[in-house]
RNA sequence: GGGCGCGUAGCUCAACUGGCAGAGCAAGUGACUCUUAAUCACUAGGUUGUAGGUUCGAGACCUACCGCGCUCACCA
């Protein structure tokens, strides 16, 4: 018999034990009337004098992260939200039948108490039990107390005992819901409403990538997973809807690394009667306050950096590749070989050659550059944004181009959309618009090495189940 | 896809040049009414990622495969 069948087999029987006590291996509903981080803001730095009069009682709930039993007495820490808070378990402080079931707790039982807060000689606040309620057996061992969970790939594979063994990690994807809720709200703030678009699209296109094909039986038709919502929120614009934001996936079907997953959080924002410029300063302004939203400050540590959100420089290609002769793919491809990754303070890099911009619209006093420009931060591209393209006849210029590049052989160029021209014909007025990489950004705010500490769930080859 | 590295008990890690697979935590039994990495005593727990090979002998060396990490390419 392996360990794990010897624990998952004691388990079993204590759950029999459990329930011979009359309590409920798998409890119900249970109204703790504080959650530990409120007691711990609360109480904190109150006194044990203060605690006294008038003595606070609580109900509190959590899962027991660690055990010490005494003969006839004995402590627990609970933990909820990522706080633990110490319980005192005295014999005859509770039910006979509530210290039983104390002498039967595993560490990772989740359960409920009633008690009253004290601090203990230490000084340590906890709650005096007084009652006990059993909420959730854990049937597996948890990962060891003092090291917690370091293995990569259980922690991306079996995040559910990341977040209980390190509950930094609850930090970091609570951070990362303040940024998403920081941008919603500054965008709702200017205005812009949030839409939904399709996911599932017969002709991908608003990036350079390849796509995940999939195939719809009714209709008997492949189907892309949209590779950029880009051209359906354009659509809006013509139609009227002035400013629209999506938050949302988008999956490329490529390689995986360290910056790269193949589904991916993007925020892309469109407004009219705007440009580039007007993206420009918004950007400033979006990425100060999420910054500030996120982690308190407009300067935020990553990796050793100190990156400066606050004050987001400004550059053209050229003058960042420093070839003023250089132009198209030339010098797109000099500034991703010797420039990209040293940007490391957030930086707007614009001129884009027309080349490598379809969907965007030309300068007016330079039709080989485009009105486009792109974000770095830490070496990383953090956001694309352009004034767009609204001419009809020269989309379809463009992306006949595209085509071309296409039947030479570059798979990732776009697709002729008939449909996107012809609303473009309707006439979409003058517009910027832009794309975030949220999973990029939370990177940054959390100051995370790798794109998967920042994704729930980040895609890994499966295994046979048996072996995690 | 290429290169480099890693895989030992549930978890965190040892095991010298190829020579009896070990510790701490977690688990079980016992003691203990203010502990906090509780302490003390005892006990149990292993197909060393998988499959081959070399060798008297392999956790270690060789080959292939599986998985993960880093990195390059591609991309956001």
């Amino acid at each position: 018999m392996s360990i794990e069948d010897e624990l998952y087999e004691q388990r079993l029987a204590k759950i029999s034990q459990i329930e011979a006590l009359g309590f409920k291996a798998y409890g119900h509903r249970f109204d703790f009337s504080h959650s530990i981080p409120q007691i711990i803001a609360d109480y904190s730095n109150k006194t044990a004098e203060e605690l006294e009069n008038p003595r606070v009682t609580v109900r509190v709930a959590g899962r027991i992260l660690t055990i010490r039993r005494m003969g006839k007495a004995g402590f627990a820490h609970l933990m909820q939200d990522g706080e633990r808070m110490q319980v005192y378990v005295r014999k005859d402080a509770v039910p006979e039948k509530d210290y039983e079931l104390y002498l039967l707790l595993d560490i990772g039982d989740i359960i409920g108490i009633d008690g009253y807060l004290f601090r203990t000689r230490t000084g340590e606040l906890s709650v005096h039990v007084e009652k006990l309620y059993f909420l959730a057996k854990t049937l597996l061992p948890l990962p060891e107390k003092w090291h917690g969970l370091e293995d990569v790939e259980t922690r991306y594979r079996q995040r559910y005992l990341d977040m209980i063994a390190n509950p930094e990690v609850l930090k970091v994807f609570k951070t990362r819901s303040k940024i998403i809720s920081s941008l919603r709200r500054q965008l709702e703030s200017h205005g812009y409403l949030e839409v939904e678009t399709p996911m599932l699209q017969s002709i991908y296109g608003g990036a350079a990538a390849r796509p995940f094909i999939t195939h719809h039986n009714a209709l008997d038709i492949d189907l892309y997973l949209r590779i950029a919502p880009e051209l359906y929120l354009k659509r809006l614009i013509v139609g009227g809807l002035e400013r629209v934001y999506e938050i949302n996936r988008n999956f490329r079907n490529e390689g995986i690394s360290t910056r790269h997953n193949p589904e991916f959080t993007m925020l892309e924002f469109y407004q009219a009667y705007t440009d580039m410029s007007g993206m420009m300063d918004l950007t400033g302004e979006l990425l100060k306050q999420v910054a500030l939203d996120a982690t308190g400050s407009a300067i935020v540590e990553y990796q050793g950096e100190q990156l400066d959100f606050g004050n987001i420089r400004r550059m053209s290609m050229r003058d960042a590749v420093g070839d003023a002769t250089l132009s198209g793919q030339a010098l797109v491809e000099a500034f991703e070989r010797n420039v990209e990754a040293t940007l490391i303070q957030p930086t707007l890099i614009f001129d884009f050659p027309v080349e490598v911009s379809p969907l965007s619209k030309q300068k007016p006093d330079d039709p080989a550059f485009v009105d486009r420009f792109e974000l770095f931060a830490a070496g990383m591209e953090i956001a694309n944004a352009f004034t767009e393209l609204n001419d009809p006849i020269d989309q379809r210029h463009r992306f006949e181009m595209q085509l071309n590049a296409r039947a030479s052989g570059d798979t990732e160029a776009h697709q002729m959309d008939e449909d996107y021209v012809r609303a473009l014909s309707y006439g979409m007025p003058p517009a910027g618009g832009e794309g975030i990489g949220i999973d990029r950004l939370a990177m940054l705010l959390t100051n995370s090495k790798s794109i998967r500490d920042v994704i729930l769930f980040p895609l890994l080859r499966p295994t046979n189940a048996a072996a995690v």
